[in-house]
DNA sequence: GGCCGGTGGTGCGTTTTTTGCACCGCTTTT
DNA sequence: AAAAGCGGTGCAAAAAACGCACCACCGGCC
């Protein structure tokens, strides 16, 4: 969309921070960029960057502006895409940011049974921890979130809820796979993996081992949940994740097991988009069909 | 704003309804002008156009796409005036669709007043039928409106809202002048001047009128109120009109009268912007502050 | 202190884009 | 049948954007 040229330049300076890498990244010279800002400044009114000994940077009026345009940009992505859908032909992309529990089945599953129906809707998936993912959100790079208990910043809107328990993620044989469900002391006794403090199943473990005046001694913390499913494998710990990111069949050699939720309250998943935000029809769709296949989880 | 031509174009184009009329409106030739706008087809991914023997109109992809850039424009205003706001210079233009009951005494007052604290804010002024001022509303063209008794589209969002009696406008001497309060059918039995449809105050009164089982009959029906109060003063006739645009001081050879409740309830002066749309600084402020005015008066 | 690397800004010739003109094919009007 | 509109197109001219070389400036470093 040619109009919105200067945009894109004013967005990649703010990002490189000074004129001359954004010149290099947007493979033009430093004096077109430079008399494009200008020119751009001149127009507008106002001066967008205050000029530093090394480089450039954003003013107050220059973050009013490159909001204004991202609120534009993605506006004009959702009449686009009504066009397209007036049109006859379901086109469209779909964003979404979401929590690495999703990514293994709920995600995969859910895209291509979408695109059964509408093969013209593309996506992009993107994994983000829940702070992230709502940042993505506010800057208009997601359409859509579905992440494990966020941080709930104002922008966020929640379309659904649905609890998750946490579940205990052992090798056959474990000695708490007898029990069908976990005590918190009972698995802290025994060695175990635990994410990284950014994810929201460790923020649930720390409050919950805090009240019971215990403190989580992980053996390995991870920031991917695929390792720590495989890792329980290997040596004979326990792991911890939500249901909606576990498949356990007979003859994987894994177990499953809740826990009780005397001692971790369920948190919860959220399916999310920007406040106040209209979304185009595919995306507006899709988060529909989240919500409905959310819905039937619980 | 440079990267807005385009849409400065495709509006001339649709105004003018044809693609040769829009250039010479513009100063351009029609080749120019019909490359431009095959190129923005190109572009946006759909005509916007359809093309007809006699010229061109826009087809529904062409409307959304008017409408998203009417609020677009809009809210670049709004940046600039929020930044204009920041950088200490209160500057911004406010634009205003009211009533003529508002014309002669209120708007000028309350303008007048608003520039003595903020003379960098300039404003303009359209008198407007209750239908055409939510129509300016919702294409962006006034900020704010004034209308008494307004059709109430879903787009109108009203900010305050003040009950007005229709009063009765007669000479000096008038044999209706001797009772405080009038009622509407001693009024009908005397020669009497009324607005024409698209009013407020002819709307009230028609409806009136047809509850009492009578008619309406004036001797001269006109579309300006201006008109009106200088009527009386020649024949012997009554007119109406609301309060906030009456002013009657001895020796102006005019009386004034209320008219009943009971015959004709008080009809209602709102104040209004297009829903859920973030107004300038500017404009904001002064709504604010007509809200206050008009609070102050009941 | 002086040099060096990096920054934003500018004058000027060159390249790319946009415009204007003349014209085409078409439909409706006269 | 002619005339008058209309949208669309090829081509040369005009305008805008660009790239290059260069300036002034600042901060760190020898």
């Amino acid at each position: 969309m040619k109009h919105l040229q200067d945009f894109a330049y004013i967005e990649a300076v703010m990002r490189a921070g000074s004129i001359r890498k954004a010149a290099d990244d947007m493979n033009i010279t430093a004096s077109a960029l430079n008399r494009r800002i200008q020119r751009f400044e001149d127009e507008f009114g106002s001066e967008i960057f205050e000029r530093l000994p090394r480089g450039v940077r954003l003013n107050p009026a220059g973050e009013l502006l490159v909001q204004h345009f991202r609120v534009q940009v993605s506006d004009l992505r959702r009449v686009q895409s009504q066009v397209a859908d007036l049109s006859g032909i379901r086109r469209g992309h779909v964003s979404v940011a979401c929590s690495q529990a999703l990514i293994p089945y709920f995600m995969p599953e859910q895209i291509a049974r979408y695109r059964e129906s509408h093969p013209g809707v593309t996506f992009s998936v993107s994994v983000r921890d829940r702070e992230a993912a709502e940042r993505d959100l506010s800057t208009f790079r997601s359409d859509i979130a579905l992440v494990f208990e966020p941080v709930l910043l104002v922008d966020f809107e929640v379309q659904m809820s649905v609890p998750q328990t946490i579940h205990v993620l052992m090798r056959e044989g474990h000695p708490l796979a007898e029990q069908p469900v976990l005590r918190l002391r009972d698995c802290l006794d025994h060695p175990h993996v635990v994410p990284s403090r950014q994810y929201g199943v460790r923020h649930l473990l720390d409050a919950a081992a805090a009240r019971g005046s215990r403190a989580i001694a992980p053996v390995v913390e991870a920031d991917s949940f695929d390792f720590m499913r495989h890792y329980v494998l290997h040596e004979n710990a326990i792991a911890f994740q939500i249901p909606i990111g576990l498949r356990v069949w007979p003859g994987s050699g894994m177990v499953v097991r809740p826990l009780s939720g005397r001692d971790v309250p369920p948190g919860n998943l959220l399916l999310g988009q920007m406040r106040g935000r209209t979304l185009p029809v595919a995306s507006a769709r899709f988060a529909q069909s989240l919500g409905l296949a959310l819905e039937a989880l619980t």
